[in-house]
DNA sequence: GTCTATAGGTAGATAGAC
DNA sequence: GTCTATCTACCTATAGAC
């Protein structure tokens, strides 16, 4: 047995809506990607603002959990983030798309993709990671450094490459294979900034 | 005497396009901003992409020259890095809507946006700050890291923030005066985590 | 140069036959 | 549940009066 139509519709927009964002996304591209009629869209889903929401809710459900287990786990702090490092390169390599999507949606749609991600998805515990920083410096495992600004290195390194893929490899002239090798290599790279910045 | 009309339109397109996008933006927004007649838009700018474009270029004209003189300058290297993440950041304060759109119309029209840009702009010269960075290896100034990820380190660190903007703001509770603050305080953060990676 | 009016196209959404 | 036909609203762009 097939998917259902309504499953056929969510995962087709899931796809078009990562590439084109909210704006640049019309009902009509996914009707014809999904191969449904466009009447249907608004039989399944009240509206395309519905319709995004919810394939926003699915999209998102994944994620965190893999990160807060990490957090949590009694791993060494520097293993940590070598884990988290991986995990998140990993993730944006099999979706290219999000960050952009993202960044697009956050700027544009501010309060509602914030609300939407934050009602359907556990909020990233951000003042549970600060803890685990402080904490590590109060043991004097690491350097006294800013644990906000720290996060913000941390997500800077990884996502930034994603984010501007197009250009770099238009300048590069590196195709796909290559920027997901050069991305690979990275991980190593991220992780030794890093632990260079703390380390004692 | 007052701006001329075209001037008020140019002014007028070059905020609204960076606050929605190319796509969020409709002629009747800009018309309505800058309080002129939409049929004037169409007599001075033949069509909302030529207008786009013409906006672009305009806007971009400034940016590379700054970062040229310090590059090319005959200052200590670490002594240009502060200056390059001074500069850089102090712009993305005073134009917080720029990344985000960057980001967005690079990823959704590359390259009508990359080629319109490389044609106003002095493409920004990569292999000579590659050369720069393997100079300093060479002469054993700072340790044989890839420059090409220290480039990219770089970007990262200084951009993503203001990438993320509307979402860290929620997140934190900081207000604008204070992310500002913040984005100051860490023009220092982020010149020692890159000199930290690569001081011998 | 500036305006009004409107053409021509396409978006999201609905009604109703099957 | 699925389809066609159609509505309303809004977009870009143009024509033409002033």
């Amino acid at each position: 047995m097939g998917e259902t139509t309504k499953q056929k519709i969510i995962n087709t927009a899931i796809k078009i809506f990562l590439e084109k964002g909210y704006n640049g996304t019309t009902m009509r591209d996914i009707s014809n990607a999904a191969q449904i009629n466009k009447g249907l869209l608004h039989y399944y889903f009240k509206s395309k603002n519905a319709l995004f929401v919810e394939v926003l809710q699915i999209g998102a459900k994944d994620f965190p959990p893999k990160l807060d287990r990490i957090l949590h786990s009694d791993k060494p702090f520097f293993e940590k983030i070598a884990l988290i490092v991986d995990q998140y390169i990993e993730l944006l390599i099999k979706n290219p798309h999000l960050p952009p999507f993202i960044i697009n949606e956050l700027n544009q749609n501010t309060d509602v993709f914030i609300d939407t991600l934050s009602k359907s998805v556990d909020t990233p515990n951000i003042s549970f990671v600060l803890s685990l920083i402080q904490d590590e410096i109060s043991k004097a495992h690491i350097k006294p450094v800013d644990p906000f600004q720290f996060i913000l290195d941390t997500l800077s390194l990884i996502l930034y490459p994603f984010l501007v893929k197009p250009a770099f490899k238009k300048i590069s002239g590196l195709n796909d294979e290559q920027f997901i090798d050069l991305m690979k290599r990275r991980k190593k790279t991220i992780v030794d900034t890093l632990i260079n910045n703390i380390k004692i």
